[in-house]
DNA sequence: CTGAAAGCGCTTACAG
DNA sequence: CTGAAAGCGCTTACAG
């Protein structure tokens, strides 16, 4: 019932444990034979490293913490796969944090990544502009902030908003519309300012005019039903024949009150929504065309550039943009005909 | 930079690193005034052990391993959150593994948690009658299966889902509905079966007669949809008051279509969910009454328990219950005269 | 090519 | 009441 021990191996092939160490190591010179009479031995007793031991003298214990104050995971989820599966293909493992946030919890986790001796810090959050509810101490642990506030001097990942949004304007103006509207979240997210933007500057390269100001409000359903009100009550100042919103839940919203008040979609009016949350975006009816930010992806590179940062590659400070897709589903008629 | 160890602490209070570390767990028996000299020194100097070196002479990791194969989480997260709370005041933090419902990932991830030498494994799952991809070897770590199969002789961790089925009828009962309809998903899920007995259960107690069969389908909004239609498009037959609903997807689907077709909630039917997935139950229109799982306490009983197990405690195997409630908002007309 | 020894940072008998 | 020593399971100079 006792754990297989080096020394188990090392006996058991008749080796010093010196050698047992490096044979399963792949590190210094030795004959073959040995080597691989010192790798059978450990399969067949099946040994495996214990990490605390490795970990001391090394001074590397192959774990990383993920902080992140996204209670309910939307964002931080598909980013801690992909974080994870680019972390555990080389040994290290991620410790979950949900630091609610609350400050308290939030230190107390901070306090319990020190002493494990995590090798790296990934602070998760769900906007770009805000950070941990408490001052993260100067550690020297490489830290990587994802889809929150990055303090001056370090690295963050943030999905390419600007980008994205230009992609979902320009979708929609490839698809002929030229009347395009903008209903987004609260005005205080740095998120909605930059998806404003990316709408504003994908009209300007297709010279379009936008179809009156962005419309901010909540990231809910409930405003983009009152939008949609907004937007096509009065008839007398014409309408938009598209409207692209700045989430997904904005986006149903509108899809269903246009539907109630007999205005067709994608027919009439061309939708296009942003987060790609399946569950929702499938269920919508017409499903809905919206902007995928790749968090998986994004997760995964982070890992990749911690694991870099680790090994002590040197890695610029700045903030990474990482792409977004429009993934076309039927809101926007670009398959009315075609299927 | 270098770390503050124990015998820094001991050199700055100026004692042997034996009664450091005493001082420091609260063992043994020294001069209070001593203690707090070591305990101020360690303050002072920023100490936190080293759980790696802790861990290895103790044998234990303080830190156990959480495997899910519920890739968007919905059902993880909020147990994480609650086990995850447990752990940390206690010291444990726990590392998510996503096996992505993949073998091979479930046995990387699974053999990374043997050399970080975890001193318990939490299995979290979507279903309960679905386990690991892969059969867990005889480790004689601790394990604790969380709305997942749970082997014989193990400690298992589920919803009462029978009890918030049965819960959901009467409050419908309750509310003066008779005529009590089902629809919940697919079949082959034991969930589906469990909610629909706790349905007849409660009908059965009420002296009410079913509103024709349990009505399986799929988990989604569609289904939902589609047996509004099949519910009450022939009125020849009579239509049932009321509809409980095995998810929030099929009530919202339900409701979304009893509108279009000019049944009004509540008025003409109560409508009740399950899984309180507040983002979808609170756009709902009317905002959804429906059923929680409670799984974030769920996840901090287990978490206890699982506490309880690593420090030897005599733990019964078998499968807890854990209650669910009903949360009463506007689909089922308990609030429309009272607001 | 291989091994004895020191040491990572702690805890815990054991001795005083 | 306090400390010197051994040891947890590894890795890595150092010596041969």
């Amino acid at each position: 019932m006792t754990r297989v021990t080096i020394r188990d191996v090392a006996r058991y092939a008749n080796v010093s444990v010196t050698t047992a160490s490096r044979a399963l190591n792949d590190t210094g010179r030795m004959a073959r034979e040995t080597r691989e009479r010192i790798i059978q031995a450990a399969a067949k007793l099946g040994y495996r490293p214990n990490s605390m031991a490795r970990g001391l003298v090394s001074q590397r214990s192959f774990t990383i913490g993920l902080l992140t104050n996204d209670t309910y995971g939307r964002f931080t989820l598909p980013v801690a796969a992909g974080l994870s599966a680019a972390m555990v293909d080389r040994g290290v493992s991620v410790f979950l944090c949900a630091g609610e946030g609350d400050p308290q919890r939030t230190l107390l986790n901070l306090e319990a990544m020190q002493e494990k001796c995590v090798d790296g810090l990934v602070v998760s959050g769900k906007r770009i502009d805000r950070g941990l509810p408490v001052e993260l101490p100067r550690t020297g642990i490489p830290t990587i902030y994802i889809n929150a506030a990055c303090p001056e001097g370090e690295v963050g990942f943030v999905p390419d908003d600007s980008g994205g949004a230009e992609a979902a304007t320009l979708h929609l103006a490839g698809l002929g519309r030229r009347r395009i509207a903008h209903v987004t979240g609260p005005r205080n997210f740095a998120a909605t300012g930059i998806r404003a933007d990316g709408w504003l500057k994908a009209l300007d390269r297709m010279g379009l005019a936008p179809w009156g100001e962005a419309l901010f409000g909540e990231w809910s359903e409930a405003h983009g039903y009152r939008m949609a009100d907004h937007l096509f009550g009065q008839t007398s100042r014409g309408m938009p024949d598209a409207v692209f919103c700045g989430n997904d839940q904005i986006a149903r919203g509108m899809i269903d009150r246009l539907t109630e008040i007999g205005v067709r979609v994608p027919k009439d009016v061309a939708v296009v929504g942003y987060d790609n949350w399946e569950i929702f975006a499938k269920a919508t009816r017409p499903p809905l065309t919206t902007v995928d930010m790749g968090l998986l992806e994004l997760g995964r590179q982070a890992g990749l550039t911690m694991l870099g940062m680790i090994d002590g590659k040197p890695t610029p400070a700045g903030i990474r943009r990482t792409p977004c897709t429009v993934v076309v589903r039927e809101s926007c008629g670009a398959r009315s005909e075609a299927d």
